[in-house]
DNA sequence: ACTATGCATAAGGAGATTTAATGTATTATG
DNA sequence: CATAATACATTAAATCTCCTTATGCATAGT
């Protein structure tokens, strides 16, 4: 299907050469020694059959061999470095990332728009699903997970922990006479009183919870849901407070308690080791690691104001 | 002016892997094993800075990057593969020679048909002129050169011994009644009495010369003219009986004398050392070699066959 | 469950490539 | 005309790339 190729290093050499007619000039743009160059197009010659170069006195100049040649290995080299040029570039251009559900609804979907107008020139593909990713075998530049941060060979930063607390409406929560104390919520319908997160949160608070069973994984990922069905008032969820700061602001949820437990787990950036310093991904793990902090210093400042509030309503 | 190429070793790895979609087919084509091909795979994968391949269970597909990257790279060597091709034949095509006129004239000119109706694929480029010549700098394959033998770095192989005798025209040894000894001759006008090689012809002959002068430096290559003269009946020459050996057998010219001088010098066949493998100029090497060979023994005969009849005439 | 297939990785080494130093030839210069 | 400067060739030694061997891991097929 194809005759052998010349050694491709002696190519490279020969198109430059060619096109100064200088073995000097051109041992100079591939900073290299002159030596070298002499040398690689001396192999070549040699794998042609016949000289390329006809050493004239003070210059070198082309052989008609050479001449024909010249051409088309520039034009081939130009055709590789134009489609290696665009594809670095659009490789740059794509920003994909796949992030779970939850993360995207509460956190990322209301300030990726602020991204992307920092950010003109890269476009942002967001993908979401559940479930592990394995880079290897997936287009996507980053994910974001939820887990412990212990993956191997990926570069991981902690972006939200799985902190948790119990969550109602306040008209559910004044249908009682108000939450003064943990054992008041066992009063009130749980929305998945499944989830194991509640046995952490009531044994934290030294309360007996047995009347809910649990089951043995969290369900983190499906918060989203709950905390629509909390809003509604049909019951008390557990969740991330992080995540519903809005909710909390404007009164359509509050957080009875201020304790908030957690189980290790966490929201995770993480992206393969080796692409840390790929500028788009650098990019993103900087703009969002901001974000996060700011989020948490506003957070301080929100609960604080709940928390005088609260004093005023119960 | 170009943004750096990645290396292109794992460009030709890429190539064949891309077509296959499977780095162990394409290191079966390529001739190594299927770590190097995956070495390669990751060394481009680095460079360009994303994913080229998927890695998917038994098997690799490209991802987009690679997708787009894989026809260029394709068509880029295809380019390459069919320059070289081409470069590689028309190389091989085209024979130039280049020759001293002496023995263009007087052996190649009436042999170099043969040459060309054996090797009809190959053209053949016939250049005349003296002076030495410079492979490094000139475009010829190969050269015909009077001289030593002694030239380094070059191929040489000796084609015809630089001997020389007198020879006149029939007419001309008649019109004395016949040369009978070598100081016969000294009654005949010269043709070209600064000739050095007349006085190494006399001295070997026992035979004062003092008359005539010579030049320094043997002007081998001009022969032609003198034997034209010669054969006129202008005057006795000192040439070389192996390019005359027609004129001998017809009778145009007589050897008076068996003696055969030579200085050392010669006419050679000279090309560089490292193309004695080129298969164009193994093929004129081998085929003028035996020429020279059938040449000789062909003269043996007739040299034998003039001296029987040389008996009866003087 | 077991085998076969396909890719990844690590260590080691052969060979290619590069450099540094030097030589040769030619042109330019004082 | 001698000298300097430019450009390429050549050599040996150092370096580094690339390949192989050996091994591991995951998946698909039996």
């Amino acid at each position: 299907m194809s005759s052998k190729l010349p050694p491709l290093s002696s190519l490279r050499v020969f198109e430059a050469a060619a096109r100064y007619c200088s073995f000097t000039r051109a041992s100079e743009e591939l900073g290299m020694t002159q030596a070298a160059v002499s040398y690689q197009i001396k192999i070549l010659e040699e794998r042609v059959g016949t000289p390329l170069f006809l050493r004239r006195p003070r210059q070198v100049s082309l052989t008609e061999t050479g001449e024909r040649l010249a051409p088309v290995v520039s034009e081939a080299f130009e055709l590789l470095r134009g489609a290696f040029a665009v594809a670095e570039d659009a490789s740059q251009g794509l920003l994909s990332i796949t992030t779970v559900n939850t993360f995207a609804a509460n956190f990322l979907a209301e300030r990726i728009g602020r991204f992307q107008f920092k950010y003109e020139d890269l476009a942002v593909r967001l993908d979401t699903s559940p479930g592990i990713i394995d880079f290897a075998r997936e287009e996507f530049d980053l994910a974001i997970r939820a887990g412990r941060g212990n993956w191997p060979g990926l570069e991981t930063h902690l972006l939200v922990p799985a902190e948790f607390s119990p969550m109602l409406s306040p008209e559910l929560a004044a249908s009682i006479g108000g939450i003064k104390q943990p054992s008041d919520l066992l009063k009130l319908p749980f929305i998945d009183p499944s989830d194991p997160w509640w046995k952490i949160w009531f044994d934290a608070m030294d309360t007996s919870s047995d009347e809910l069973k649990c089951k043995p994984r969290s369900r983190m990922g499906t918060q989203t849901l709950e905390a629509k069905a909390a809003e509604a008032g049909q019951g008390v969820a557990i969740l991330t407070p992080a995540f519903y700061r809005d909710s909390l602001n404007r009164g359509r949820l509050i957080q009875p308690f201020e304790r908030v437990c957690h189980d290790g787990f966490g929201y995770w950036l993480v992206y393969p080791k080796a692409r840390r310093n790929v500028p788009k991904i650098r990019k993103f793990r900087d703009w969002i690691l901001l974000e996060i902090k700011e989020h948490y210093e506003r957070e301080e400042i929100a609960i604080t104001e709940r928390r005088e509030t609260d004093a005023i309503v119960y």
